[in-house]
RNA sequence: GCCCAGGUAGCUCAGUUGGUAGAGCAUGCGACUGAAAAUCGCAGUGUCGGUGGUUCGACUCCGCCCCUGGGCA
């Protein structure tokens, strides 16, 4: 019999971490983390990773575990995850990264490792040759992906380029693969509470959070002039945070544009959790009570 | 009180020589196989400050009024 390893997914801000904590203590569990940005070191309080109080009732796993000129990814958190898994008895996951928790459950194309120079090369490539050349040479190696992409999409072209460009292989061809779903019975709970409700949790919690003293953690790394292209650096906030350093905008700004990133945000989630995953459990969490319904 | 500059989509603004309007952002919906708190696509919206006039026709021209910002008194 599979082990059965819980899921506790959900919009930013709707509650998830204190679900999986309380999970945790009824029943002797761990609980691992889920979420990109939360994985990287650099911002406990800006990312909502759980405080120490909270980690000290539980166990807690890959909660900024990553230096931040590291770059994680949904396959090298997949890694992560596994092996935490295999360790733990009660196994909790927790986290909004859909795409993370999909590759974890359904596996992923065996694309090997491509070194971060090939990435580099190809952006510098896409400023140079321009959208519509680049499309078009990435057409010649990789007809089947240029046909999904939408021209605009610079992530995903690039991601293309430099598949076919390191492995010779074209990215079409490598998904065509069948990927390996991990060896689990998850049980998958998804919090999905209503927009107003969460709206207030976002704005209530970036406010807290600079109670919290963001400003100093966020400065401490603007300070250090990090490389623009570190993922960890996308976590909202910090770029609003860090024009705002910069005077170019002023707190109170930075605080809506962040608060209105973090809402975008939370939208494109539920999006992805409507239409990519199909839970056993949902919850509003603004009107139940989640923990009831819990026969796992 | 006088002079100047403005009053156009929720916000910031663009509107060629008059033919009832657009961009960005926001909003809504969606896509999503290794950057995912990322990346990208689609969509809607307007008594064009009010009023009277010129005109076949005015956001665009003229008069008056109201409001905002700046300057001079």
């Amino acid at each position: 019999m599979a082990k059965h390893v819980l899921v506790v997914t959900g919009p930013t801000a709707s509650g998830k971490s204190a679900l999986a904590l309380a999970l945790a203590e009824q029943r002797g569990g761990t609980v691992i983390n889920a979420d990109a940005m939360q994985t990287y070191d650099a911002f406990p309080i800006l990312t909502a990773q759980p405080t120490a109080e909270e980690r000290a009732r539980v166990p807690h796993r890959l909660y900024g575990v990553l230096p931040l000129n590291e770059t994680l990814s949904a396959a090298r958190w997949r890694d992560l995850a596994l092996a935490e898994i295999a360790e733990d008895r009660v196994p909790i996951l927790c986290g909004g990264s859909g795409l993370y928790l999909r590759t974890l459950m359904q596996g992923i194309s065996a694309i090997p490792a491509i070194g971060s120079e090939v990435r580099d090369q190809a952006n510098a490539d896409w400023e140079a040759m321009g959208a519509t050349a680049f499309r078009a040479r990435l057409a010649g190696r990789d007809p089947e992906i240029v046909a999904r992409l939408k021209p605009g999409d610079r992530q995903r072209h690039v991601r293309a380029w430099e598949v076919v460009q390191s492995t010779g292989r074209p990215l079409s061809d490598w998904q065509k693969q069948e990927s390996e779903p991990a060896p689990y019975r998850f049980k998958t709970v998804l919090l999905a509470p209503d927009r107003a409700w969460l709206r207030q949790r976002i704005e209530t919690r970036f406010d807290a959070m600079l109670e919290q003293g963001v400003l100093d953690e966020v400065r401490a790394v603007f300070d250090r002039q990090p490389d623009p292209r570190w993922p960890g650096l996308k976590a909202h906030g910090v770029p609003e945070l860090f024009r705002y350093f910069r005077g170019e905008i002023t707190l109170a700004e930075a605080r809506q544009i962040a608060i209105d990133h973090t809402r975008q945000y939370a939208k494109r989630q539920m999006t992805w959790f409507r239409h990519q995953l199909t839970p056993d459990v949902v919850a509003n969490p603004a009107t139940e009570k989640f923990l009831d319904k819990m026969e796992v």
